[in-house]
DNA sequence: AAAATATACTTCACTACTCAAGTATTTTTT
DNA sequence: AAAAAATACTTGAGTAGTGAAGTATATTTT
């Protein structure tokens, strides 16, 4: 096989797999714990941010989707109180996004059911590979 | 790290990366050539089934989607002219798809593109390492 | 052979986005 | 200091999917 025809296979590998995994995560956190894996990956970003709080467009950018987006996204959750509002006092612009203590605990628990599910969907791949893979994935 | 929480990385990743290349290959097809990453994967598929001709469920079930989301990805693709339908003597449920000389010309060219951008995406993956990660995707 | 169940789709109502246009504010240019 | 440009968002209209219910046909059970 040649080289590009290698390259186009890991993207449509990427694309396929990819999907499958996600839906299943998908299902699994919004069947435990009430949020999508869109919604648990918002929090991941807040929960790694200096201050647990970020800008709606670095969200976007972080989880590779648009502004208008995250906007939609964040409505729900601010009305859970898994986030809030946060003023920037500096540029009135900017509406920074602040996870809550709620949000914190709910990210914990669907933290756990994320590792649990990855670990069943990802059985084939020993620890070693699992390096591997996660320092491919990150050379994108 | 736990190895659980690196099983989740991979999860996350997974996600992410997808995300971003998949949305360079989207847009990239769809202004060359017209056709979304979906509607690629679709002619893949039949490319690569005997006869070229899938069952829709065939077609849902080897690009992790529903049956009725791959009914709504054919009809434009039957009005381009890209498939058509072929029908099962024996099972009159059965509608079959079949990829049409148009296709077939429009998937080479789109491969080609496919080729290209993915090479540029994962530029920072060399030969030997593509093999692996191809190897890694597949054993999901 | 008739009834019950399963299969292969399609359609409807919904969710999760996207892009383009609009608003408010800040920064840069003149 | 005023005008122009850029930034951070929100809103409206549209696309790509989903799950549940419906239809037609086939298979299995009795």
């Amino acid at each position: 096989m040649s080289d590009t025809a290698k390259y186009a296979d890991i993207s449509k590998s990427l694309w396929l797999n990819s999907a499958r995994v996600s839906k299943h995560l998908d299902s699994s956190l919004g069947a435990i714990h009430g949020i999508g894996l869109t919604e648990y990956m918002v929090l991941d970003s807040l929960m790694c941010a200096p201050n647990q709080a970020l800008r709606r467009i670095d969200i976007a950018e972080a989880l590779a989707r648009t502004a208008s987006g995250i906007t939609r996204i964040l409505l729900p959750m601010e009305k859970l109180g898994l986030v809030c509002k946060d003023i920037n006092q500096r540029d009135a612009r900017v509406s920074l996004v602040k996870i809550t203590p709620t949000g914190q605990e709910l990210f914990q628990h669907a933290t756990t059911t994320l590792e649990a599910k990855s670990v069943a969907l990802l059985k084939n791949i020993d620890s070693k590979s699992a390096d591997k893979f996660i320092a491919l994935l990150n050379s994108i």
